[in-house]
DNA sequence: AAATGTCTGTTCAACTTCTGTACAATGAAC
DNA sequence: GTTCATTGTACAGAAGTTGAACAGACATTT
C-alpha cells in the first residue's frame, strides 16, 4: 500500500479489485456503466476509492450472487446507498421506542410504536428488522439475567398479539398448506409465527396448533389436513428427543421440518426429519423451494 | 435474503425461471395468452419482474397443481392479486381499499377493510391515520364537485355506524366526564365522535348528545352531570353567533369548548369559551391537558 | 531509466433475452 | 371418429448485456 492509501484510507484501483475480487476492469465498467462508484481522483488522475465504495463493491457482488443481472444490482445498490440515511435511522427509531416502551412496561407506547412502524413499513420489513432483532436481544439479556421473567412474558404476550392479529385469516387461499406446532414442552412460539407469516407471504395457508401441542395431536391433524409441510419448533433437544418413533410417524404422512436448537438431535435418516435452522424469513424461503421440488 | 432489499429487486426471466421452476417459454406464454404477469421492461427490452410477479407465479403453480386449467387458474390467480395487493405497508394498503370501497358504496368491502385496519392497528391510529384523513379528502372532493351527495352520505352513515360501534361503553368508568353536542342546526358530528373516542382514550367518561342540540338541552345536560368540560362543534360561525348570552351560561357551570370552523367568532372573554381548533386527536390532549390543571 | 500500475477508449465473445411461429399432446365438443 | 381449442414446448434469427481483453499514453515508484 502506498502513502497515499495509508494515510487516508483511501484506495486505489488494484487494491480495491484485490480486496473485492473483482477485476480492474470490471471495477471501472461499473463505473462507466451504472454509475456504481464515484471514486475521487488523485492529482495525476487515478481512481482513489472510499471504505463506502468498497462497501458498495460488497453489496452489488451480493446482488449480483443473488441473480440478479449487473444493471439491475446496481441500480438497487445505488438505491439503498441513496435511501440508507432516511430509512435506516426510521427503522433504527422504530426498534428503539418499541424496546423502550416493552421495557417500560407501556402497552399504550409500545402499541404505538408498532402502530407508527407497520404505518411505514411493509410487515416482511418489520419482522425482518424489528421483531426478530428484538427478540433475539430479548433472549440474550434474558440469558445475562438482564432481563426480567415479568419483561420477557410482557414483551412476548405483546407481540404475540400483534403477531396473531396479522395472522388474522392466514389459513385462507388456496396454496399448499403447512401445519405449525411447538413441540411438547416448548412455550415459545413467537419464531414459528414469524415463520409462518413469511410463509403465508409466499402464497401458504397456515395452519398454527401453538406451544406444547402433543405429537399425536399433531399426527391427527396431519392425517386431518393432509399439509405438504409440517413444522416443529424445538428450542431444546430434549422437547423431542425421546420420541423418534411418533417423528418417524409423522415424518410418513407429510414432509416434517424440526426448527430451533433442538432440532439437531432427531433429524436424519432415523427419523426422517429434516433441519430448519437460521432465521424464520430464511426458513420459510428453503421449505418453499423444498415444495416446489 | 433481506426482504426488503427483495421488495425493490427485479428480476430477469431466466432467474424468475431458476426461482419458480417455471420455464422461460412458458412464463412467456402466461403473459401473453392470459396476461398473468405485467413485467417492466429494461431499456433493451427485457422483460423485469417484480416480487409481487414473483409471488404470481407462485399462486399460479399452486392452482394448478389441484387441476385447475392454465385459464381458469390465471383467472383465479388475477383476482386474488387484485385482492390482496401486497407490499405496501399494511396502513396505506389498507386507507386505500377503505377509500375504493367506500367510492364503490361497497358496504362489505368497507367493514372487511376497517375490520383489518382495527386489527392491525390501534383504535387512535386508524382515527388518526385513516378515518380522519379520508373525511377530508372527502370533504374536498365533494367541494370540488368531485364526489356526489350519495357517496357523501354512504361514507358518513358507514363510518358513523362504526364509530358508535367502537364508542360503546364510552361513558363507563371513573374518568373525567366530557359532554359533547354538535350546535343547533350543526348536522356533521363524524369529526366530535372520533374527538370523543380519542378523549376515551384518554381514559374519559363521554355523554354525546349527537347532532343539531338546542344549547338549553346542552344546559340541563351540564346541570346533571356536571362534566369537567363541554365541547361544542359547529362548523360555521352562524350555528351559535347569536347565542353569546348561552354560551355565557354554559361557561359559568363547566369549561367549555367550541370546535370547528364557526368557533373563532364566539370564543373569547365575552362568552367564557376557548377554542378547539386543529384536528381532533390534539383538541382531544388540549382538552385532557386543560383538566389536569 | 526501468518497472509497474493506471488511464481512456475500443473491441470481442459468450451469454441471455427478444419476437414470432410452429408443433405435439391432451381433452372436450360435435 | 373427427374437429377444435388449449397448453406446454421448441426453434430461428435479431438484438441486448456483460465480463474480459488490448493498445497506447501517462503516473508513480524504485
Amino acid at each position: 500500500m502506498n502513502l497515499m492509501e495509508a494515510a487516508s484510507g483511501y484506495l486505489q484501483i488494484g487494491e480495491l479489485s484485490r480486496r473485492s475480487g473483482v477485476s480492474t476492469e470490471l471495477l471501472r465498467a461499473w463505473e462507466r456503466r451504472y454509475g456504481l462508484l464515484r471514486p475521487a481522483r488523485s492529482e495525476g488522475g487515478f481512481r482513489l476509492y472510499s471504505p463506502q465504495d468498497e462497501r458498495r463493491v460488497t453489496v452489488m457482488r451480493n446482488h449480483l450472487e443473488r441473480g440478479l443481472s449487473a444493471a439491475q444490482a446496481a441500480r438497487l445498490t445505488l438505491e439503498e446507498a441513496e435511501r440508507r440515511p432516511d430509512e435506516a435511522p426510521a427503522l433504527a427509531r422504530g426498534i428503539e421506542s418499541l424496546r423502550d416502551a416493552l421495557d417500560a412496561l407501556d402497552e399504550t407506547a409500545a402499541h404505538t410504536a408498532l402502530d407508527r412502524l407497520l404505518s411505514d413499513f411493509s410487515v416482511e420489513t418489520v419482522l425482518g428488522e424489528v421483531v426478530l432483532p428484538y427478540l433475539h436481544e430479548l433472549g440474550e439479556r434474558w440469558a445475562r439475567g438482564e432481563a426480567s421473567v415479568a419483561d420477557e412474558h410482557f414483551a412476548s404476550n405483546l407481540l404475540r398479539g400483534r403477531l396473531l392479529g396479522l395472522a388474522r385469516g392466514w389459513d385462507g387461499g388456496s396454496g399448499p398448506r403447512a401445519l405449525l406446532a411447538c413441540a411438547p414442552g416448548e412455550q415459545h412460539d413467537l419464531a414459528l409465527i414469524v415463520f409462518g407469516l413469511v410463509l403465508r407471504e409466499l402464497g401458504w395457508r397456515i395452519t398454527f396448533l401453538g406451544p406444547d401441542t402433543p405429537l399425536d395431536t399433531l399426527d391427527d391433524a396431519t392425517r386431518t389436513l393432509e399439509p405438504a409441510a409440517v413444522v416443529i419448533a424445538a428450542s431444546s433437544p430434549e422437547r423431542i428427543a425421546g420420541d423418534e418413533v411418533s417423528l418417524r410417524k409423522l415424518a410418513r404422512n407429510a414432509p416434517l421440518w424440526i426448527a430451533g436448537a433442538g432440532a439437531s438431535s432427531v433429524v436424519g435418516k432415523k427419523t426422517g426429519a429434516r433441519q430448519l435452522d437460521g432465521d424464520p424469513l430464511g426458513a420459510a424461503a428453503l421449505v418453499a423451494r423444498a415444495q416446489r421440488e
